[in-house]
DNA sequence: TCTGGGGTCCTAGGACCC
DNA sequence: TCTGGGGTCCTAGGACCC
């Protein structure tokens, strides 16, 4: 039997653990640029809050119920996942986790009539210890356990644990299931299905394997497979990251060629950071920015270019200064780009680099030096040294009448990992 | 005027090989 | 006028997830 834990409305929760008093009040998280709407309280999602709906659609609404609003701030989230995560990986086996919010884990150390039982101890434990409130669903497939989940999180009487353990609880279950809300479900493999005179998850495990397959493809199969009760998706795989992406909306378009390459060098050395925290290096580099799609009035632009290295590498130098050749490359003059970002690819283990032949870096001295740096940034946080490019051009910071490049009007505290933040608070 | 960010997998189709 | 078959590899784009 699997269990899947999954945070309810984890942002929400989050900003709420430090801010007691939102209880009961309808609050919402944003996305960057304090753009859409990415978490939602119950109360806010009572008053018909979408998710992913862009916040200058409800501002009236926002205004009239009193609606809290958040800027999302990952550090905080990041910090208060690993603490949930910790405790559920210590009274489990085999935990894989899913994704901010949510992980999977075995429970057959335990004995199948008080699996149950430990988990609403496991959901009491958390809420008491992090003050995060977790639903908790247990079935013999993945899929069935998000389906649990869900009933878990709908209905106070489960206590936040809920089972598909029989073959009449599962027939029960999905009988009144909704099959958009499916995991591996989206809104065209809902569309086609409803076409098909299918609205219930019930309804779909009815049809032939074949009916599933000639509709949707092998992902529609495996979805098909899961809500019978057999345990086909395999989360296990995925040792190591195919890809790692910095990219942002700004909040103003951007024209300027200087200004573009400062975020992109930003883009690109975050990036690497985040491939020498796991022993990786990058075989390929790739830009991109383009204008806001949303904009019928000026013509479209993408704008992107691909790099392939000699050597694979995770140096912010050298990732940088190939990022910002290929923009040179593709960057087009007047053109009002509204996002940009870097994505690194063909990731491998950094023992696994085949050196070049007609190498000319001295690439020990190099490891050697970044190394360096990322001890200061350790110690002294980060961003203490970075690179000229990173930094904005003189001219460009005349020039700008100190407007923001990104917007983030709501941003709550630091509160777990960053010590001033809480002395500002105080103050 | 204002519309997120970071991922994965699958498939079709083109290039290329013998 | 007539113009193969079978395979691999790569890439772009679509779909999905949270």
């Amino acid at each position: 039997m699997y269990a899947l834990a999954d945070c309810n409305n984890f942002f929400v929760s989050c900003e709420r653990v430090f801010r007691p008093d939102l209880e009961g009040k309808p609050v919402v998280v944003l996305s960057g640029n304090d753009g859409c709407v990415v978490s939602r309280s119950n109360e806010a999602k009572a008053l018909g809050i979408k998710m992913g709906e862009p916040l200058y659609q409800i501002k009236g609404l926002v205004e009239k119920e009193g609606i809290v609003c958040f800027s999302s701030n990952f550090s905080l989230y990041g910090d208060l996942s690993d603490r949930v995560m910790a405790l559920i990986r210590r009274h489990t086996s085999r935990f894989k986790q899913y994704s901010i919010d949510e992980c999977f884990f075995n429970i057959d150390h335990i004995p199948a009539d008080q699996q149950k039982a430990f988990c609403e101890q496991l959901v009491k434990d958390i809420r008491r210890g992090v003050g995060i409130p977790v639903s908790i669903g247990i079935a013999s497939s993945k899929t069935l356990a998000k389906v649990a989940s869900k009933y878990a999180k709908k209905y106070p009487g489960y206590h936040g644990v809920c089972e598909i353990r029989t073959d009449e609880q599962r027939l029960k279950a999905l009988s009144v299931f909704e099959i958009g809300d499916v995991w591996g479900i989206g809104r065209r493999a809902k569309a086609k299905l409803t076409s098909a005179g299918i609205t219930t998850a019930l309804q779909f495990t009815q049809r032939p394997a074949s009916f599933a397959r000639g509709l949707l493809h092998k992902p529609g199969l495996l979805t098909w497979q899961e809500l019978n009760g057999q345990d086909v998706i395999d989360i296990t795989q995925l040792p190591m990251k195919q890809s790692i992406t910095t990219s942002r909306t700004f909040a103003t378009a951007i024209t300027s060629q200087t200004v573009l390459e400062e975020q992109i060098a930003n883009f690109c050395a975050h990036c690497a950071r985040q491939l020498r925290v796991r022993h990786s290096v990058a075989q390929q580099v790739y830009v991109y920015a383009h204008t806001s799609p949303f904009r019928t009035d000026i013509e479209q632009h993408y704008l992107s270019e691909l790099v392939t290295l000699p050597v694979g590498t995770a140096n912010t130098q050298e990732l940088v200064s190939y990022a910002l050749s290929a923009f040179r490359r593709a960057y087009r003059p007047n053109t009002l780009y509204k996002k940009a970002g870097v994505v690194l690819l063909k990731i491998i283990d950094e023992n696994a680099v085949i050196p070049d032949l007609f190498d000319t870096k001295d690439r020990a001295r190099d490891d050697r030096l970044q190394r360096v740096l990322d001890r200061i940034d350790d110690r002294h946080g980060k961003r203490s040294v970075i690179l000229g490019t990173q930094l904005p051009s003189p001219t460009d910071s005349l020039s700008s009448s100190a407007q923001p490049i990104y917007k983030t009007e709501h941003k709550s505290p630091l509160y777990t990992t960053d010590l001033r933040d809480i002395f500002t608070v105080n103050v």
